[in-house]
DNA sequence: CGGCGGCTTGATCGGTCTCAAGTACGGTGG
DNA sequence: CCACCGTACTTGAGACCGATCAAGCCGCCG
C-alpha cells in the first residue's frame, strides 16, 4: 500500500460562507475578503471523490494533493496546490478527485453555489471560471505528457516545478513525502529516489536534507527533458 | 520515426464563416447553420501547435487526432475526435496541439472571435464554454489515468472506449492506424499489435481485419481496468 | 503478378518495479 | 542530554514488462 491512512477525515463543512452578489471583481477576489477559513492536519481528507462539489478552496498555507486510487490499489495524484492556488472547483455536481491535505494546512472556503451564480449574472466572471478552467486543462495536459517520458525526465521536470512555483533562491523545502512524489510522477518510491541520487552524483542537484533541494545544474535538468 | 509525414499542410483557413450575434441558442449551436465547410485529405494539418487559435471546429466525417511532439521524437496524441465533436477551442490565443485528419475529413468552421464576443453577452453562452472546456478537461484527466496503467488495461479501456463512441453493435470500424493507437496510448506499435492479439486468443475480441474489432466480451475487457 | 505499407510475430535488451536490507532523522521518555 | 523508537528515505539484487531490433505476413493497388 503506498499512502498513509488520514489521521482524521471528516468531510469539510465551514461554519460560514455567504457571498455578497454587489463584489466589484471577479469571482475568486472575495476569497481574500470573506470565505471563512479553516485548517487541515496532515494527511486530512478535504473532500472525497464524487462528493457534492459544494465548496471552492484556496490554499492559504501548507500544501494540498488531489488523487485518484486506482482500481489496483495504486494512487495517483492529480495536482499538488499551494498557497495561493484554487482548487476544488467543478462545473458538475460533484468532484473528480479526492483532496488531502499533505501537512498541516490552512484554506479558505468559498461556497460553489456563489461563484457560479455569479457567472449567471457577470460574464466577466463567467470568462474568469472558464480561464481558471482552462488553466487547469493545460495543467492537466502537461502531467499527461509527463507521464509518457523517462524516469529521468519526470524527475527533472517535478524538480523544476516545483522550484518554479516555491524556489527561494534555488533552493526548494518540498511539502510532500518522496510517496507523494512517486504518485504524482507514476514512479515507485525506489526510482524517485534513486533517481534524484543519481541527479547528486551528477551534481545537478543538492540534496542537504531528503526535502531540501537545491538546484546546481537548471540546464542540465531541462536538457534530461529530451 | 513513428508518424507519417503529411501529404498536404497548409494551415487551415475557411472561406467564410460570419456569426449572427442574435443567435438563439449556445455558441456551438451557429455550427449546424452556417459556418464554412472544409474537407482534409489523410493526414493533413488542421492546424499547428503554437498557431493563433483563430477557429473552433466540428467534425463532420471522418477522425482527427491532435498531439505534441516530445523532445524525444515520439508523438503523443491527446485526443481522437469523431463526427460530432468540436475541438480546437482555446482561451488563450494560441493552440496547445497540432490538429491533423486521420482519413479524408470533413469539418465546419466557426471564428473563435465570434464564439468569444457572444459569450462576453451572453452569460448562457459563456456558461457552455466553460462547460465544453470542463468536459474536455475531464477527458484528459482519464487519459492521464490510463497512461498510469498496464499496456493491457490501456488497449482494453481504448476498446471500450471507441464501442462505446463509435460502435455499431459490438463491432468497430476503426479509423486509425495502429501507430495512431500506440502513440496515444504511449505503447509502442508492437505491444497494441500483441496485446490485441492476445485478446483475441483469450476470445475477449475478434479480428475479422486488422481495424475492425468485435467485442466479444466486454465484461473481460473491463475487468483488466483492475 | 509484383511491390509496398500496415500489421503481426519472434528474440533480445533495458528500464523500472519488486523485494529486501540498511541508514538518517525527528520525537519521546528516561 | 542521551537512548530508543518509528517513520521516511536510500541502496542493493533480481525479476518482469514493454521497447527495440528483425523477420515475416497480409491486403491492396498498380
Amino acid at each position: 500500500m503506498p499512502t498513509q491512512m488520514p489521521i482524521r477525515s471528516f468531510a469539510a463543512v465551514p461554519a460560514t460562507a455567504s457571498y455578497s452578489p454587489a463584489s466589484t471583481r471577479g469571482p475568486f477576489e472575495a476569497m481574500n475578503l470573506m470565505a471563512s477559513q479553516m485548517t487541515f492536519g496532515p494527511n486530512e481528507e478535504i473532500f472525497g471523490e464524487s462528493e457534492p462539489a459544494e465548496y471552492v478552496y484556496k490554499v492559504i498555507s501548507g500544501a494540498v494533493r488531489t488523487y485518484k486510487i486506482l482500481s489496483d490499489g495504486r494512487r495517483q495524484i492529480g495536482a499538488f496546490y499551494l498557497p495561493g492556488d484554487i482548487f476544488g472547483l467543478e462545473v458538475g455536481k460533484t468532484h473528480q478527485l479526492s483532496a488531502e491535505a499533505i501537512g498541516k494546512a490552512a484554506v479558505r472556503v468559498l461556497r460553489r453555489s456563489a461563484v457560479v451564480s455569479l457567472a449567471e449574472r457577470d460574464c466577466g466572471a463567467a470568462r474568469e471560471l472558464w480561464t481558471f478552467t482552462a488553466r487547469e486543462l493545460r495543467r492537466v495536459q502537461q502531467h499527461m505528457l509527463l507521464l509518457a517520458k523517462s524516469a529521468q525526465q519526470r524527475v527533472a521536470s517535478f524538480l523544476l516545478e516545483m522550484s518554479e512555483r516555491l524556489a527561494a533562491a534555488d533552493a526548494v523545502e518540498l511539502p510532500m513525502s518522496r510517496q507523494d512524489i512517486a504518485d504524482y510522477l507514476g514512479l515507485t518510491i525506489e526510482t524517485v529516489s534513486r533517481t534524484m541520487s543519481q541527479f547528486v552524483s551528477e551534481a545537478a542537484i543538492g540534496l542537504p536534507k531528503s526535502r531540501r533541494i537545491v538546484l546546481r545544474n537548471r540546464v542540465a535538468l531541462r536538457q534530461l527533458n529530451a
